[in-house]
DNA sequence: CATGAATGAGAATTCATTCAT
DNA sequence: CATGAATGAATTCTCATTCAT
């Protein structure tokens, strides 16, 4: 029942009171989904926290996946700024990449369903695809990015590179989340050490 | 539904058929992660495919998390056995390293469900505790054998690095199992490069 | 949900711009009938294709039904005189019944949502009481004419002689329409020769 | 949703207990049908009506209407038992046709659930199809009889004959089955001497 | 009078789980 | 211990209908 259904919103909201319902339904679904976690998102409980009826959800959303999709949309755009902003040339690339960091970090901790939905995301078979796209998009931006931070090689080099790194944060960053302080500076610095050494065998090697 | 399931078998299999009905079931469990993925997993479909009666899952499993968390078990026994093996001190840590590596993508690509079942464990709050204490173990098995490697540091800072280690790799073995020969010949020695050098600076700086 | 709905008409359409609203309702639902049937005919898809707000539909007709029987009423009226005109007296009985067939068939055929619509009105609930009136005037109207062709007998007679060829016909036309042209001619040639004896047999007789 | 489903059923009922289920279940279908018609028709008052749980009668059938279409077949097979039946040489035809017509009336009238279901498989869409082809089954047994009673003609002939008298038996029956004694005798004499004319000119004219 | 948007109430369908044999 | 069958309880999704502007 899930493997390609179909992700399209059903229609884009026109008017501002549609705006918001939307708004209200994605906003629901975050915070459900930090909450109870996917295994108990349904679009009931969705439309309940959203308080808007059920039949609103579906005016927009073909289907349960599909409000997570627009979910993500929402949430990449954001995070696309985030790595455009702080992949801007210029400085010492040391710093700009624990800004980077820093900054990705926050979004797991501070985005409410952020954390959750990229795991979701890449396991639900009903999204993988789309979302495969979106981290192809993510890892170009950091791909490009590399160059201003002096890392030499090909397109096809960089952004295997950038998935490399981009695929450890992703792994490492849920669990400083969840982790104390304590652990979450140690996870933190390990990582950054990590793709420090890293990138500076390609930047200063 | 979902959180705070009972997990543990109802009752072990005791003669050899009844360890074969279990042995079908988690077989069945593990090729249908693959082909359906786990939103479209239901315990009807196992029986059905592990050409067992349903009800018979239900006298070995009290629930439908507790096959996959049977099936993860059993995966994860295979798991530390390799990780034990090629983490015995001896020999040059560099080659045991890719060594490690190498067997890891292993089970990543030839175990039917295994990539499946690992992105399904994080994800899936019922699961998600269970597979926490499984990781850690995994986690402790590596920082364990980092001391033959040569690496100094407390046991805290061993299974940090460690994490980090496992989290990278987890990240990216997925992606090189997807990923055309080509494409992942080069995200595996990136993914070795990176680790590499991680370790490197621990053990040689 | 359907049984004894109201199914007069909200209100009239006043000036020439409802009056065009009511029609393009109409013929949206005469052609959705023909394209996706009765059992997915709904308001929405019927506003839709009218180019209409749905509030706009409830404007005028009280529910669903009323939509259905507004447009019965419609092609009713046409159809009732076209059964005056063929019914008329002067000429020769056997030409004026082949005449009277021939514009049956027409309005099955050409007349969108025509056929479609006098197996619903017959099989739905909700609507079969006033499809029975109107065929009962339908009847009545051909009763009437019967005379003219020279037919004898009471009233009561008359209506049960037209209402047997009404049913004849009524089965026979959709398939005829659905029919290629070998097949329609053949079943019209069958259909005129069974009416044609019946009723010789009670002017000639 | 309707055109173009699934209408075989899912599994055939292998015991006695779950015969009995199915059973049920038609029965519920037929005598619904009669009382609240097509419209009002849904998968939970079967279930109800029937005493069973909707998810049983799932396990049976796929949807709605293949509910229907088992009803159907299951009604059609007798009509066609029926139909040899009658249709067996031997005899004076006139008496035979009157016969054959009699028992019509009788499933009309009788069998709960025929007189609806007929037109309710002619009318939806999702039915439609597979109707027509038990129609023709019907048709060619009929076709197949008139030989006996010493109709002459091709088979092609003769089903274009058959046809026509079957249409108008379908449409005046169950008129007559609603009518009041003497209405329903003024109609059937009608339809008799309609049908017996009309072979009369194919056998002995 | 029209429209965008919403919604109550239900209907279809599924699925984990249990029962009787 | 296995199996055919059943079922409670959701969950997804739809549709006729109304409201606010």
């Amino acid at each position: 029942m899930s493997t390609h259904q179909p992700l399209e919103p059903r229609r884009r909201p026109a008017g501002a009171r549609a705006r918001k319902t939307v708004d209200r339904i994605l906003t629901a679904t975050a915070s459900l989904l930090d909450e109870v976690g996917f295994d108990d998102l349904n679009t009931n409980a969705i439309a309940e926290r959203a308080e808007v009826n059920v039949a609103s959800l579906y005016q927009y959303f073909p289907n349960k996946y599909a409000v997570l999709m627009a979910l993500a949309d929402r949430m990449r755009d954001e995070q696309l700024e985030m790595i455009a902003t702080e992949m801007q040339p210029g400085g010492v690339w040391r710093e700009r990449l624990r800004g980077l960091l820093d900054a990705y970090l926050r979004m797991f901790v501070s985005r409410p369903g952020f954390a959750e939905l990229a795991v979701v995301m890449s396991s639900s078979p009903a999204l993988r695809e789309v979302d495969a796209a979106s981290l192809a998009a993510e890892t170009r931006l950091i791909a490009d990015g590399l160059v201003a931070y002096g890392v030499e090689g090909s397109r096809g080099e960089r952004e295997a590179i950038a998935r490399v790194m981009l695929e450890a944060s992703r792994g490492v960053l849920p669990l400083a989340r969840r982790a104390g302080p304590t652990q979450r500076k140690r996870l933190m610095r390990e990582l950054t050490r990590m793709l420090e050494g890293y990138l500076a065998g390609y930047i200063e090697g």
